[in-house]
DNA sequence: TATTGTTATACTCTATAACTATA
DNA sequence: TATAGTTATAGAGTATAACAATA
């Protein structure tokens, strides 16, 4: 009698079980955010109009390796939240320029705060060497794979 | 004069780092299966077939985390292209049975040989301590927090 | 009534590519 | 022509909830 080929199973994969943590880690982040009426894109955008004040959408686009569309889409949303301004560029009138409004500085300073806490709820237990053990073999896998996009899903 | 408050960057969490890995691997993982013909959740759907033939849909959603409606999509797809067969229960006529033709029993056989492949890809330079201890991280965090729904994405 | 599976509808997120205005 | 930003369209994936068949 022959015996059925046995294929590996889903949880036999290191990248099943990332994607499983991750998945969780970042779902509750996006509520956390959702709470703030705010979607992850969003966060990402805020974020690095935070680093850099004054950056134009395919700037932004390129950073965060979204189309121009997509930029477009959520530059209209945090504008009609407040939380950004959208001017047009003085010298070359083609580019905007996309700013954080007061507001929308406080939100970020907000919003770090969450994910702080959210990182900490998840990975807080480990020790700070384990921590560091993890951040490093990530870390070293990006750079070993070239991995280029950001996460911003 | 005031200087600005310094919100924690992206980076600096290491949900961060999970994602971003997690994102490629499953990114990858997702090309393999396209060059297949199937979707990853298409996939979670035959891996959980194979294991116990003769499923009802409820029962394959609720080892998915799925909706009913997800699977009747799913199982729409599988049977159009032949992998699957789905018949009206014997018993009781609301349900029905799932089950793997002898295409899609060799189907999967082939994903989880490039399933495996892909794991290898990524993961296959660290040493296996380094994988073990990844990996009872990961399952750590699984029971700790009782995550619940298993990654179809 | 309760449950299974189906389906109509909607929503979110994103891409592609055509379009407008500026250069 | 070339580039920035916009927008129309589409597609993937999923949920909600109403529905038909069956129990």
């Amino acid at each position: 009698m022959k015996k059925p080929p046995k294929p590996s199973a889903l949880e036999d994969h290191l990248g099943f079980w990332l994607r499983y943590v991750s998945n969780h880690v970042s779902q509750s982040f996006g509520a956390k955010m959702a709470g703030q009426g705010i979607s992850i894109a969003e966060w990402a955008l805020l974020r690095v109009l935070y680093d850099s004040n004054a950056v134009a959408p395919s700037e932004a686009a390129a950073r965060l390796g979204l189309t121009r569309g997509a930029v477009s889409k959520l530059t209209d949303k945090l504008v009609a939240k407040s939380f950004i301004t959208r001017k047009t560029g003085e010298k070359d009138r083609r580019y905007q320029v996309l700013s954080l409004s007061s507001a929308g500085r406080q939100l970020v300073l907000r919003l770090a705060a969450l994910a702080d806490e959210n990182d900490a709820a998840f990975f807080g237990h480990l020790k700070p060497a384990q921590r560091a053990a993890l951040k490093k073999i990530m870390q070293d896998m990006v750079s070993r794979f070239g991995l280029a996009e950001i996460p911003t899903e």
